[in-house]
DNA sequence: ACTATTTCCTGGATGC
DNA sequence: TGCATCCAGGAAATAG
């Protein structure tokens, strides 16, 4: 499930490899399309711009597109969007590469490769927009009375706060549960009701967690890669997501799992409270 | 303005 | 072995 660090690590990978390159074709899948601006919309603003840069957003990734050759080459002409949902994948390619089920869009590029998007399940989301801006706010670089402001007055579980994405953007459910326990706090507390400690505690560990899932390549669970095909490790590092019955690392009480709005949540219930 | 619930989607796991 | 059912979850839509 890309989150924050596996999206990073995408489009960090999708940099290196695709800066400077020109999208010389587009074919977008048959309907139903995951997309979230009109398929010809989309084309019109890929086809012959040149990628600037890729770079992460919240779980989104970002191409800022130029037009090449062009003194306005200086400025971001558009940005186009992907949204990987759970099983969104996007890979650079040989043209001579077997097209795989669920492709839903090819980009031909310059370098004679293909930049292709993969997606059984069909959550991911592409859109072109002029300047992109997240709903949520940053959890690596919020500062920590900001952090502490978004909780304040909510009635909902604190699990479900950090999953908001209007609030924060990035964090999903691997990374919800992996803060809460860092920050010793049990996903149903109600999120107004954490403490200022509390709150300090879950701003720090949930940007250590990130930033050292990022370190990693980010988790893979059930399907995940990077842009290269390679699995990332932070899955060995996890002390709560998917450890159900098992031991918690700090105490060797059985991790429990129950559900909140529908998500799984993993906690220990004698370190977390 | 919030919050909670339902819906979308497919592959893999599970059960009989 | 085969078939049906369940489950995973990001975020939009819907309901309260």
């Amino acid at each position: 499930m890309p989150e924050l660090p596996e999206v990073e690590t995408i489009a960090r990978g999708l940099a290196k490899r695709l800066t400077g390159d020109v999208i010389e074709s587009v074919w977008l899948g048959s309907k139903p399309e995951p997309l979230k601006s009109p398929a010809a919309e989309i084309e019109a603003t890929l086809l012959s711009k040149k990628i600037a840069d890729v770079r992460r957003s919240g779980k989104h990734i970002v191409f800022d597109l130029v037009q090449p050759g062009t003194k306005a080459e200086q400025s971001a002409a558009a940005q186009w969007i992907v949204h990987l949902g759970m099983t969104g994948r996007l890979l650079v390619c040989s043209p001579d590469t077997e097209v795989a089920k669920h492709t839903h869009a090819v980009l031909r590029l310059a370098s004679r490769r293909e930049l292709r998007f993969v997606d059984p399940r069909r959550f991911g989301r592409l859109a072109v927009i002029e300047k992109f801006s997240p709903p949520g706010a940053e959890p690596l670089s919020i500062s920590p009375t900001d952090f502490a402001v978004l909780f304040r007055g909510r009635k909902t579980p604190i699990k479900s706060a950090l999953l908001n994405q209007k609030l924060l953007s990035g964090v999903g459910n691997i990374y919800a549960d992996e803060a809460l326990y860092r920050a010793r706090v049990r996903p149903r507390r109600r999120a107004a009701s954490l403490t200022a400690d509390e709150l300090r505690l879950l701003h720090q560990g949930l940007k250590q967690v990130l930033q050292e899932a990022i370190r990693l390549g980010g988790s893979s669970i059930s399907d995940y890669v990077n842009s290269e095909g390679e699995e990332g490790f932070f899955q060995l590092k996890h002390r709560v997501y998917g450890r159900e019955g098992k031991p918690c690392r700090k105490c060797g009480t059985p991790v429990k799992r129950v559900v909140i709005a529908a998500r799984s949540s993993h906690y220990c219930p004698k370190c977390q409270k």
